[in-house]
RNA sequence: GCCCGAAUAGCUCAGCUGGUUAGAGCACUAGACUGUUAAUCUGGGGGUCCUUGGUUCGAGUCCAAGUUCGGGCGCCA
């Protein structure tokens, strides 16, 4: 293969931000490429002789250097050290489809893909999902290793030495390395298999009988017993690769945006925002615990000279870094210790809280609605498997709903007028809707659902149910605060415009009965250079659920801490 | 934390107004059949009916308490 035929592909894989630059291959550049291949053990000495080409960067700096066979490539960047197996054949609009690879194994992904040639060797590692014999002497096996949502069909011929006394005993779950060749595939339901010339078991399944993920529906609840295992199901393997996309599509946003990603402490000595019960961290013997003069704990004693607690919100923190570097955001692990039992609360879960600088109610909204829409949309784009399966399996309009929410411009409604229009809404609510009560997500939901039928931003709630941090507006009763509230869920995202005026700041403190003493830092934010800014929240495991159409957050994150609940 | 519901095979479930030896599908196992698709067909193994106590001649079934799970509400992301 010629280089200037590879560097077509290459670029057509998108992978010129990977390499740097891409050039004519230099044999310097070759050999120093392969050198660092060998000496990280990328690759086996067959597999670089089986390469053909090479390149370097234009300016003569071998920077990088490619190798192909068939629609593979390998791509080495030599002052990184690494190499990564990427794909020439794909759509231009399709996701970024590269994967590093430490062997001369194949994804099943890659193999199911096209990504492959017809007619060469390839093996896959994997887990059994299911095994169908043939009296025509073969065997189908599913093999799955994660990589995309399908499996793929190994065949396995009677010929095989261990036919008899391994493959006909394969059954879900079991580990296997399957070698053979890739081939159009002769039944129906899937356009490539692998026509195996060898199957070895890593591990076999100690008791069929009792393994408790079978190729059947499982209910949720059992699964959630078994979470080390669940993983092996289509719903939660899917859900893991939504998972990891959406929190890639995070960073990718931010830092497409100029964001910087602030890791706040996740030990904190203060109650940030009044957002509840907060779990203790401490070293000290609670069987023998030191006590002070009036008989109380003496937490000077304890690790950090005083009480300390796992953080429940990285904002307060966040906002110094905003106040410097202007465009920032957490996402990190937050813990919340109050006894909530529902299937919308987890005890530690993830959170995402972009802040930002010169900016008011409105920018922060804009933001809000730009997040939600590239997150949605990578999922869908990134994911299509996946998500077609969620939209079959899970809620039917899983997929829709993403669609719609990504057409439609954000509603904003007033909550004052919002109030007014669910008090001449007809409707009877549970709750009653008066000016200055929070809305309950039923009201939420016919403001969304019923009243505009596409996302809605309320803005501009009572000051009294609100956090002391948001910027009471002119009108002296309301806060800069706003909810965007999603067809089928209700608030996805909260966030307001900061108190950046020093003595209303104090104002509110002292109204929510805080102690200033406690919060003389973020005071001195607002002494130093003071600026309006803004910032949302949004919990990352309901996200998780709202496109992957789960109802019970403990399925969005792979081991749910609740009340009662830290298993595995 | 409050309210409601559920618990029967490894899994998903049926089991009537209390009545002899508790069933089905999947899974497992043996066989038949087939380039098969969560294959199909035939046979087989597999149960402390959540626990404890009570009512009754007799309890999977009725009652009480407990345990666990689920749903709703509150708190919220």
């Amino acid at each position: 293969m010629h280089a200037a035929h590879l560097e077509h592909a290459v670029v057509g894989a998108d992978l010129v931000g990977e390499v740097d630059a891409v050039g004519v291959a230099g044999a310097a550049g070759r050999m120093r490429a392969e050198t660092h291949a060998r000496s990280a053990g990328l690759l086996g000495e067959e597999l670089v002789h089986a390469f053909a080409g090479g390149g370097g960067d234009a300016d003569g700096h071998d920077r990088g250097a490619f190798w192909g066979v068939g629609r593979t490539a390998i791509v080495l960047h030599a002052a990184r050290g690494f190499a990564i197996i990427a794909t020439f054949a794909r759509p231009a609009n399709a996701a970024p489809n590269r994967e590093f690879s430490f062997m001369a194994v194949t994804s099943v992904k890659q193999a199911l893909s096209g990504a492959v040639a017809p007619g060469t060797e390839v093996t896959v590692r994997g887990w059994v999902r299911t095994r169908r014999d043939s009296k025509a002497g073969l065997s189908f096996v599913n093999v799955s290793d994660g990589s995309c949502f399908d499996p793929i069909q190994v065949v396995a011929p009677a010929t095989l030495p261990n036919y008899a006394s391994e493959v006909q005993h394969l059954g879900a779950g079991c580990a296997v390395v399957a070698t053979g060749t890739l081939a159009p595939s002769q039944g129906k339901g899937q356009a490539f298999e692998i026509q195996a010339t060898a199957i070895e078991v890593c591990g076999f399944v100690d008791d069929p009988e009792t393994y408790p993920i079978q190729p059947k529906a499982h209910s949720l609840e059992f699964l959630r017993e078994v979470a080390h295992l669940r993983p092996r199901t289509n719903l939660f393997g899917a859900v893991a690769r939504v998972r990891h996309t959406l929190a890639a599509a995070v960073h990718r946003f931010f830092h497409e945006r100029g964001f910087l990603w602030i890791n706040t402490p996740i030990i904190t000595t203060s109650d940030a925002e009044g957002a509840g019960q907060m779990f203790r961290v401490s070293t000290l013997d609670l069987a023998n615990l030191p006590r002070d003069a009036s008989g109380g704990i003496d937490f000077g004693k304890d690790f950090f000279g005083k009480e300390t607690f796992l953080t429940v919100s990285g904002q307060l923190n966040v906002e110094a870094y905003c106040l410097s570097l202007s465009n920032v955001y957490t996402f990190g692990p937050t813990f919340r210790a109050e006894n909530s039992n529902t299937p919308r609360h987890l005890a530690e879960f993830w959170m995402i809280e972009p802040e930002i600088a010169f900016a008011d109610l409105d920018a922060d909204a804009r933001l809000a609605e730009d997040f939600l829409k590239y997150l949605f949309r990578a999922a869908l784009e990134e994911r299509p498997d996946d998500m077609a399966f969620f939209a079959e399996r899970v809620l039917p309009e899983a997929v829709e709903r993403l669609e719609k929410f990504i057409a439609a411009p954000f509603e904003r409604i007033d909550y004052a007028d919002a109030v007014e229009i669910l008090k001449k809404s007809g409707r009877t609510f549970e709750f009653p809707v008066e000016w200055g009560v929070d809305l309950q997500t039923e009201h939420e939901r016919y403001l969304t659902e019923q009243h505009v039928g596409r996302p809605v931003v309320v803005m501009n709630y009572p000051e009294r149910i609100k956090a002391f941090y948001m910027r009471l507006n002119d009108d002296g009763r309301t806060v800069a605060a706003m909810d965007v509230l999603a067809p089928g869920i209700g608030e996805i995202i909260g966030g307001s415009q900061r108190e950046e005026r020093l003595d209303m700041l104090d104002r509110r403190m002292q109204q929510f009965g805080l102690d200033p003493a406690h919060y003389q830092w973020y005071r001195d934010l607002r002494r130093y250079g003071t600026v309006p800014h803004a910032g949302f929240g949004l919990g990352f495991e309901r996200l998780v659920c709202y496109v992957c159409g789960l109802a019970n957050i403990r399925d969005a994150i792979p081991y749910p801490r609740a009340p009662g609940h830290a298993e595995f």
